[in-house]
DNA sequence: GATGAATGAGCCTTCATTCAT
DNA sequence: TATGAATGAAGGCTCATTCAT
């Protein structure tokens, strides 16, 4: 089954690269690192990419178009009950932490060493959007500024793929426990 | 005045480098670049720091120095009334969010180009260490992961320095104010 | 018909290597353009010529052997009456330049890449010595160096197969006109 | 006299250049070949230029100048008795020998390296207006194409300065005698 | 007879660093 | 205190060449 033995290649080459970028960042990247890491040669990278900067727009562009997908999946929203809101909320995150964590090199190149911000502010956008919607509906609370609450979440989330899901010290249901236990009501006890 | 000329040569580069290793990284950013910025030659940076690593090095030390001093001036918290923790707890994220704000430059590079994340860990810790304290005197909800908290809380306060202070967007009160409402109390609206 | 298919093949990359060879240099040359030129993948390349430096030493073999097969073929020139001495030269000029401009390339090839230009010294000694037989007949001005002769009326041929053959904006004839008009009588009036 | 030490090493590196391009032309030429024999290290190359594409650009306009500045110089032309035409256009002819023999190099260079045959053309221009003026003199044939006449002339030119020229083999004067010789009266005895 | 895939060697270029002045 | 000039070491990229299929 030598088949497409090229295109398996450009995959190894690939994975390689973006772990590589993720935990180096890509100018301290170097091509022979990822080659060696992807057991080839460099002339090899030469073969599948034209260049250093090539691979890293390829990286973004895949990022983005999985991103689409996923948040184009997510439209089953419907109505829910007010009752069912909090944990609806938990498994949105969940399922965030989930897609974003099962490339978490690639999440993490697309939001830290892209220099425009569009991935993040796509993201950013979608949740404040969703926020709005829900301050619109009494859900959430109207001093909530959500562009500036969307941001803060992202944040968070970032740090979390790169802390613990990278590692595997939490699982995302536990993760996504503690995400919307902090986000929905926040630290302090009612009185 | 050639009153210590040199000092101040070697501040300019300091300065210099801080910033470029702020937007661009520590890898992107060319001994060239930073002489440039100061005015002064290539060669002249070799004259107050021995490599560019060290230049990285004295600035998160010199980030660190003024952390330390900055948490032993904030001691003087004492006991305060229930009824006065949410402003003390937005005064003291001012506090904060001023401290880092004025050296942003360094912050972003003391948080984020860290290989080892000391930095970050000490300000985490010291975060985590109050909230779990608060959790003794039961103001804060003991189902919080106060480690967890922290951490989401620095995340938070690190992207905001980018975002809104380096650009002027947003004053630190102003955004204390957004920080401390979404971390205390969360966005739901209380029903 | 799968005849000599191999025969076809190889020609087509010896084809294209010595257009290629002509328009852009040995060395700016790549073995990709070549096979690119030819319809063929690198690696069919080999199953020809062993090297690069191969094809190319094959490229000036063949001229010289066609160089040798058109100048024995020249060798009827028996003697002429003095008053159709012009005329005759004309139509030898006319039938070198059809002679080189068959195969411009690899003219151009062989008179230019050619690192110890042994074969421009072939042609020159044969025109040179043939223009030394026509001083001893009294024909040609015995001022005239020969050798020299020679290598400028070489250099002239080589530009035009170059300028005017290849672009095709004369014909062999009309070069052969002119040519001969400049080199047999130059261009003052006489008096 | 260590004064402008950097501009003599750039000029070094030049000449070296111009002579490797001449004899190798640009692609085979190595910028390890051209700092070697300017007994400097690679890198200092790309302190006075950008890119070997960059010095190869500088020696066309150099020639450029160069070229200009010879042809204005030329315009004392003035009128010549017809008696004295020979002579004249013997001088002129081995003031273009002269002027392009004293870099023989670059000559070369910008004659055969050179993509557009920008340089050729002006060069030929020139010629071929000078030459259609004589003819409306009455003291050029009017028979002779002056455009063709003008490339053949400047082919010539080309091949003795490498030929002779750069080999020291002839002087400007005797190659002078023996161009004029050749293009004003041609090889043939007057009957 | 032909190709897809891969490679070794080398070239162009960059950059942190040095040193004589 | 500062600089102009230079360099060693490496990194990105290219290209002729090989080989299993």
């Amino acid at each position: 089954m030598a088949r497409n033995k090229g295109e398996e290649s450009k995959k190894k080459i690939f994975q390689a690269a973006a772990e590589l970028f993720a935990h180096k960042g890509f100018h301290a990247t170097k091509i022979s690192d990822i080659v060696a890491k992807a057991g080839l040669t460099q002339a090899a990278f030469y073969l599948y990419f034209n260049s250093k900067e090539e691979i890293f727009e390829q990286m973004l562009e895949d990022f983005e178009k999985q991103l689409i997908h996923f948040s184009d999946a997510g439209k089953k929203v419907a109505d829910i009950q007010p009752e069912q809101v909090k944990d609806h909320v938990r498994e949105t995150i969940a399922d965030i932490l989930k897609f974003l964590g099962k490339n978490p090199h690639l999440t993490k190149v697309a939001l830290r060493e892209n220099k425009d911000d569009r991935l993040r502010s796509i993201i950013v956008e979608k949740i404040a959007a969703n926020m709005s919607n829900n301050q619109r509906l009494g859900i959430v609370k109207t001093e909530i500024d959500t562009q500036f609450a969307g941001e803060a979440f992202l944040s968070v989330i970032e740090h979390i793929i790169e802390r613990y899901v990278m590692t595997g010290e939490k699982t995302e249901n536990e993760l996504a426990d503690q995400v919307s236990l902090l986000f929905l009501e926040g630290i302090l006890n009612k009185n």
